[in-house]
DNA sequence: TCTGGGGTCCTAGGACCC
DNA sequence: TCTGGGGTCCTAGGACCC
């Protein structure tokens, strides 16, 4: 049996636990410039707001009933994901996180000590209590099934936060009950499909025959179809390197000067090859992009990206940012107001393979590989960009993002912790 | 005034090979 | 008048996820 454990409205909660007062409130988190809400309570929820809403569409809600907002703030949500992980991997034999709010947990042979339902509300429990975090379980044979559970868990009190579909009986309650477009691999279009096949719920979509279902629809549908009727085949083992690695950010205002543009696009060149290292890998292909607001009828727009491809795999940051810039200076067009810049890197390999180059002309490499780790170990240890290339420019300027409603970085910075009076 | 960021997998079709 | 068959690899774009 495999559980889902997810957490509910997760960067809303971990405020909470920062902010008490907010219990039974209404609350929001805002993506990057505090644009649109990616997060929100029930009783947000409840007053009309939607996951994607632009905030500054809601105002008047926002303000007649006292939605409490917060500007995203990953490294306080990471910090915290990392700490509910922790206690669920010392609960099982073997767990995969899944995403930042969302963990599979293995239950294989701790059925013949415990019930499962049970044993699974303690660590519903123990979560609860060491972080102040609320989980809703699914347990069921496949993972499409258990993200069911969880979600009839969240929604239904009754199930005390873990909902099991163990039986056939249950499972075709579950299918018969669910809303067809919240089923994991069911999107826009293939909701879309369906219904035009003349297919209402889960339930419908599981009776039909194989045959039926390999004619209509690809690997994914056939994959979700026997998922639905409880055969395991979805694999969501984590994979050790990411193969492509990407910093983009919207501006929180237009950018009409270069400086700034390259400014930022070295931030991103430098982030990009931070988490590039953090993984052991290489890359040798850099692509930049840059675009217009999209939504600003009245200005030109632009959008364009290229790619740069390296005579050597690398993960240093002045070779990455120095091809980068040389992206920028192609694909920049004068007179055009940016709204976003982004870098990717792509054709990612481990770093244990690096081959060499006859023709190579950067000659010091593994003196730079150490200048790296040392510019890596200094920043870990004395914060974020303490050390950075000149070009990156200084804090706070036009083109970073708003965020005005940013809570402290209560897990990670000495400067910003909680203080509780007594 | 104000509209998110970062990924994966799959597939069709093009380019190329003998 | 008639113009093959069978592959592989790569890539862009679509669909989906959180």
């Amino acid at each position: 049996m495999i559980a889902l454990v997810d957490c509910n409205s997760f960067f809303c909660s971990v405020e909470k636990v920062f902010h008490p007062g907010l219990n039974g409130k209404p609350v929001c988190v805002l993506s990057c410039n505090d644009g649109c809400i990616v997060a929100l309570t029930p009783e947000a929820k409840a007053l009309g707001l939607r996951r994607g809403d632009p905030i500054f569409k809601k105002k008047d809600i926002v303000q007649h009933y006292g939605v409490k907002l917060f500007s995203t703030n990953m490294y306080l949500y990471a910090a915290m994901s990392k700490r509910v992980n922790n206690i669920l991997r010392s609960a099982v034999p073997h767990s995969e996180v899944y995403s930042i709010d969302e963990s599979f947990l293995y239950l294989d042979g701790l059925e013949k000590y415990h019930d499962l339902e049970d044993y699974m509300r303690g660590v519903v429990e123990k979560v609860r209590l060491y972080t102040d975090i609320p989980v809703s379980v699914g347990i069921a044979h496949t993972k499409t099934l258990a993200k069911i559970g969880s979600k009839f868990a969240k929604q239904y009190k009754g199930y005390h936060s873990v909902c099991m579909i163990d039986n056939e009986e249950k499972r075709r309650k579950a299918l018969a009950l669910f809303d067809l477009s919240d089923v994991w691999g069911i999107g826009k279009q293939t909701l879309a499909k369906l219904n035009y096949l003349g297919i209402r719920t889960p339930l419908e979509f599981a009776d039909k025959k194989e045959s039926w279902v390999r004619s209509h629809f690809s690997k994914p549908g056939w994959q979700t179809w026997k998922e639905l009727n409880g055969i395991s085949c979805i694999d969501t083992s984590e994979v050790a390197q990411r193969q492509t690695i990407c910093t983009s950010r919207s501006f929180g205002n237009l950018v009409t000067d270069y400086d700034a543009l390259q400014a930022s696009v070295a931030s991103f060149a430098a982030s990009c090859a931070n988490k590039l290292r953090g993984q052991h890998s290489l890359t040798s292909a850099v692509t930049v992009f840059v675009s217009s607001n999209r939504f600003r009828e009245d200005l030109t727009q632009y959008s364009n990206g290229q790619t740069r491809i390296l005579p050597m795999p690398t993960s240093d940051t002045i070779e990455i940012t120095q091809a980068a810039l040389s992206v920028l200076k192609e694909i920049y067009r004068e007179g055009i107001s940016y709204k976003k810049t982004g870098v990717i890197l792509g054709d990612i390999t481990d770093a244990s393979y690096i081959q060499q180059n006859l023709f190579d002309e950067v000659k010091n490499r593994p003196e730079r590989m150490q200048l790296m780790k040392s510019i890596d170990a200094l920043n870990h240890r004395f914060g974020l960009r303490k050390i950075h290339l000149a070009v990156e420019g200084e804090e706070k300027q036009a083109w970073h993002a708003k965020s005005e409603f940013r809570s402290g970085n209560y897990l990670s910075d000495l400067k910003e912790i909680l203080t509780i009076q007594i």
